[in-house]
DNA sequence: TCATTCCATAGATTTTTCCTATATATCCCT
DNA sequence: AGGGATATATAGGAAAAATCTATGGAATGA
């Protein structure tokens, strides 16, 4: 048939005012285009819908009928153009999202829950895995977002790169606490908390060091760097880390915190990607998430860390 | 939201080939029309279903989303075009119909079995009642059709008069079978069956006896005119009666018949309507069934019925 | 490199939609 | 019976939309 939606929106309307003229106020159209809009749908049907008694419309028993066929496709039209509604403001759809160490625990279920807290209709999964892994994951389109250490370039995979800067965290009654920034020089001798031998980051604290003549004092070796900070918490150790972790730090302590997150020179930097599937196009939601990912990641610096963590101290000014 | 369903179609057929180009073929349109209407359907749901990549359309996954509410849309508009047509064939539908017992049992029966012989989804009622209580039933709208004797002339009804023209029923081997037509004098002292005495077919009956003179042999009062010609069947009587009723008889007989229907002077007319709700407006069907039956009474005649129980005497023949 | 395929854009044209003005029928009230 | 109000239909024109032809750019494969 050839029925167009304007054409069952205005019989629905007609049925419920019981008439044209009364219709064509609601519908703001004019009566004599109501009429026409009537005719031409009784021609498409090939018959009548109505009778013409008395310069009335009456319905025939068929308008009835047809009048719930009507209500339900609108309705159903109506619903889907909610739910499309929904989805164009990133408020229903579902997010898949892999993830670093360094930024499962606090950091990135935070950014998630600031950004669906008006998304009800938006599932969500986060995973906690490998770098290389995620990579694997994003590429072969399992996951629509992924939080890595950059990696080698590929097709496959569309990345975002950061260089998130290095920093020292220290407990806030070690002395060197005020320094204004930290050096090999300065942490000479004093018990360190570094990752695993082959990881990056060690490898770069130790060639820095060794630069500066100074003293690497490796008390500690961890998996990741959260257990470290648990130990610089206690005032075991220092611990130099990138602030990626020191942020998920601040935001899983919530309340007062014994660390410190100094500034260091010559500078680290850790090489950390927002990963996204090259080959297919993504979801709004997964836009959305992504830029408001890339944003708070340009966003990340010291002195963002280190107000955040002084708001903390006293949460009855906030 | 503003869709159209050319909209929505032009959609459903781009993702079914995967490019727009394709589907304007399918769609018999042009391949920058076809554009336009995914263009203006982006349009209207305020964000992109597909990148354009490297000259090619990639559907975001939101469009497979919607294609899914899409089709439910297109195939409910579908399915409600169809059964519209068939409504408009009259080929769906409900029929509420009330007869009198002249015609209740064979005749109605009859037209209605060859009315819905192509009309599998009509559902049809049909009642017997006295022609009073068809009026009110028809008047009241609970019928859509009533065979009556013709009622008093009211608002609430509207009615189709016919006069059915009385014949005489008689044996086949009685000698007066073969006269052309048969009077009170031939008939005089003869038994006969009548309805009971306050039927307007009884008084005639006597009136025209005793206006010819002629002896009124009442050997039977019945309620209804079948009885009575079950009697003429077995050569107990004969039977003045109108053409409804000897139809229905000849329809319910089936094979051969001793029944021989002829004409009678001076003519005996019984008023007999066909009834329809004049407040409110008809059904397809049932305007459809009626114009039927109207063209069936109006057909009805001596040698119709003659003639059809003839062939039934010699089915090999039809 | 060249032909082909695909999509987007521009401008013209046809079709549809919608409005104004008007005619007609009915009803209600005087 | 006549005037006013209301309801629907029709005619004609203006505005909007749909659709076409022509064309250009970008990618692909021979």
């Amino acid at each position: 048939m050839n029925f167009t939606i304007r054409q069952l929106e205005a019989f629905r309307e007609v049925m419920r005012t019981g008439g044209i003229s009364e219709a064509s106020r609601v519908l703001n159209k004019t009566q004599p285009t109501v009429s026409a809009m009537i005719a031409s749908l009784e021609e498409a049907l090939h018959f009548k819908l109505f009778l013409r008694q008395k310069g009335r419309l009456v319905a025939r028993p068929e308008a009835y009928f047809f009048l719930d066929e009507v209500k339900s496709i609108l309705d159903r039209l109506d619903h889907s153009a909610r739910i499309m509604d929904q989805i164009k403001d990133s408020e229903r759809g579902s997010l898949k999202i892999a993830c670093l160490p360094a930024a499962a625990t606090h950091f990135l279920p935070h950014e998630l829950a600031v950004f669906l807290k008006d998304k009800p209709e938006v599932q969500a999964s986060l995973i906690m895995r490998s770098s290389t892994m995620i990579a694997d994951m994003v590429a072969s389109q399992q996951f629509d977002i992924g939080l890595a250490e950059t990696p080698q370039s590929r097709q496959t995979i569309k990345t975002t790169e950061f260089n998130v800067v290095g920093c020292c965290a220290i407990h806030a009654d070690d002395p060197l606490a005020n320094e204004p920034f930290l050096t090999p020089k300065l942490l000479s001798g004093r018990p360190a908390a570094l990752l695993f031998e082959d990881h990056e980051t060690a490898i770069q604290q130790r060639r820095c060091f060794a630069d500066a003549g100074s003293h690497l004092n490796q008390r500690f070796e961890l998996q990741t760097f959260q257990p470290a900070l648990e130990l610089v918490e206690n005032g075991l150790c220092y611990c130099l880390c990138d602030l990626l972790n020191a942020e998920t730090h601040r935001i899983g302590v919530r309340g007062k915190s014994n660390v410190r997150f100094l500034r260091f020179l010559p500078g680290i930097l850790s090489p950390i990607s927002i990963l996204e599937p090259a080959q297919r196009p993504q979801s709004v939601v997964a836009t959305a998430f992504a830029q408001q990912l890339i944003a708070r990641m340009s966003n990340l610096n010291l002195a963002q860390i280190n107000a955040a963590q002084a708001a903390q101290h006293s949460p009855q000014l906030i």
